[in-house]
DNA sequence: CCTACCGATCGGTAGG
DNA sequence: CCTACCGATCGGTAGG
């Protein structure tokens, strides 16, 4: 079993053993953090679920900054997955920008995550705490943001940077009030709201 | 609102000195959960900044537990004082409705706590973990919605629920969006979409 | 309101 | 990937 050459260790095997590894701890890592916060996702925690001893876990990291920083990422990359990709099938504007919200919400809606909204959780978390966590989580909010923002543009919206706050706003308090009250009718309330915001007049 | 009598040592004081404690200490612990969170906010930490023992500042609560519901009802005093009353003078309905918004970003925009909205904080903190301290900031963000709701009534909204939704998402966005940018546009942003809430016909 | 202490858990290290 | 350990901090208690 030759050790990769990377700086932290496990971090750049190639072989399928560690990275299935690696993958697992994330897959859970995503979870507890969804529930918990990234400060709840402790190592001691996450390796007595996996059935692993700490500093087994700990050697893939190096140190909980780097866990949380990969558990980020893997939380962008199934965004990515779930919200993004189902979208890429509708023509940019208005039509993407529906898929997009509908993707989001059927997502929450369906109670796959525990915690719901990973990006909820964590940027409530890290907003005041600076630092290269808070950073990652700022940098993957923006980005998607952004995102919004150029779709609105293309579909000519008179305020792309507005639009995108408002869609943005609305998604997030659907999360927000969903994991509170427990009731659905918050994803009524929200597709009719961006309903509303694709429909208005572009004046 | 009369403070419990005595279950809880020091929660029922009426004397000055035991009561400026704890309100010397409510006011710190807000402050600090407001950007730490309600699990950052340990008794050491808290009685290291108030240059108290553990066990004496403990002694005023009992638990843990307690110090979270005490810091929540605290939190919810200083909401009613800060975004309600000054909105007692508007008229009920849209004007109501209007000045309760403007309170509240103004409020935010002000700075004047150092991390945001301590509902949105911990509401996002407590969403997924069941229990009394979840319970206490599901009912005050209830209550807040409720009136919210009330007053759209009242405004002859189609949709009161609806729109206390929207305008929950909309201020609670604002919040979010300026923890993590910085960027005081979000403000500007959310007084227009509040704007067009309002002007909206009831039909 | 204090000192002194408890067992549990934290992130992390030594050494294999 | 493991056992065995470290100092610091957690919530909480005893006793005053």
């Amino acid at each position: 079993m030759a050790e990769a050459s990377a700086t932290i260790p496990g971090a750049g095997q190639v072989g399928s053993k560690g990275t299935d590894t690696r993958s697992a701890i994330l897959t859970r890592a995503l979870d507890i953090a969804s529930v918990d916060g990234l400060e709840g996702l402790t190592i001691g925690r996450l390796a007595s679920e996996l059935k692993m001893s700490k500093s087994g876990l700990f050697a893939h990291f190096g140190s909980k900054q780097e866990l949380q920083l990969a558990t980020v990422g893997a939380a962008a990359e199934r965004f990515r997955i779930a919200v993004i990709e189902p979208a890429l099938g509708a023509p940019d504007g208005v039509p993407r920008l529906r898929a997009i919200a509908a993707a989001y919400l059927t997502h929450l809606e369906g109670n796959e995550y525990s915690g719901g909204c990973f990006w909820a959780a964590t940027s409530a978390e890290y907003d005041d705490r600076p630092g290269p966590v808070r950073d990652a989580i700022a940098a993957a909010l923006d980005s998607w943001l952004g995102e919004l923002e150029r779709q609105a543009r293309i579909a000519g919206s008179p305020g792309p940077g507005r639009f995108a706050f408002e869609m943005y706003a609305v998604v997030m308090g659907a999360n927000s009030r969903y994991r509170l009250s427990k009731d659905p009718e918050v994803f009524a309330y929200a597709r009719d709201a961006i309903d509303r915001l694709l429909a208005e007049p572009p004046g």
